[in-house]
DNA sequence: CAAATCTCAGCGGCACTGAAATTT
DNA sequence: CAAATTTCAGTGACGCTGAGATTT
């Protein structure tokens, strides 16, 4: 009987190790909300062309905090799936402006529904009022630690 | 001037997403606080053997959510550097009875006072009582949804 | 020229799978 | 025999580095 599965008393008071636990649930619950071949991050890409319009991949790294090698293989994706397009910039031909397809544009819509159901179902095990405090909380130690993280 | 590197608003509304931001700071600020060529689940294999003594590779992997794999390579450094051995079960010759030297006591204790004052030093922009807030919370959402993920 | 941008090749840690060897 | 335990080989996503090509 008993915990044989408990973990030691002194993890469960490490916030950094309870995080990091944390992670792999996070990941899985919105891993099966998109259900589909997207990564991760493809749905924060979008959503930053959504909302800040066409933008050059370095300013895409930093808004994401996504490393520019990996949205490389991102925007190829994007792109082969007809959800972003990318043009030279006529302003500065080094960079790329990326733009939002209407296709990715839909295709927005449908994971944002998707994942904010997945966002409640993480929640669920606390009450409201915890779970607004621990959004508060997060954001509070996001702004404080990713800061300047990208190059 | 302004946020140019500010992250989409959707983003900031999702747990999910603060949670894996702030994975990275998480493990940064505790490698900081080891500072050593310990992995990440050294500290918690060793405070498992030190609470519940001698264990089978199993038991350990259940208590701590590793994979069998990654604990075979943990204990292979563990066993290097003095601080744990393996010595197979009498009771059952299939298993490896894992315990904890006493040079892995000592770096234990050692361990411990580095991560715990990096446990301080991640929370530190939140108040007390909102810090005793978050951990309550991410306990809470630990036990719900790391449930037998290990096999 | 130096600096910025994008791309590619590659590395290392990590979570995981499948299969073999041993033992119950 | 089936099941459990440990071990090894290999996979894939991820974060990152270094170098090259192009443009400013």
């Amino acid at each position: 009987m008993s915990d044989d599965d408990a973990p030691p008393a002194v993890l469960w008071e490490f916030p950094t190790w309870l995080l990091l636990q944390l992670s792999q649930p996070a990941i899985g619950v919105v891993a099966q909300a998109i259900d589909g071949p997207d990564r991760r991050s493809d749905f924060a890409v979008l959503a930053a062309l959504a909302e800040f319009g066409p933008a050059s991949q370095t300013e895409l790294c930093r808004r994401l905090h996504v490393d520019r090698s990996d949205m490389v293989a991102l925007l190829n994706h994007l792109q082969a799936d007809g959800h972003a397009t990318r043009a030279p910039d006529p302003l500065d031909r080094r960079r790329n402006s990326v733009s939002l397809t209407s296709a990715g544009r839909s295709h927005l819509r449908r994971l944002q529904k998707n994942i904010e159901a997945a966002q409640s179902e993480f929640l669920e095990p606390l009450p409201p009022s915890e779970q607004q405090a621990l959004v508060k909380s997060l954001q509070t130690l996001v702004a404080h630690h990713c800061r300047g993280t990208q190059r």
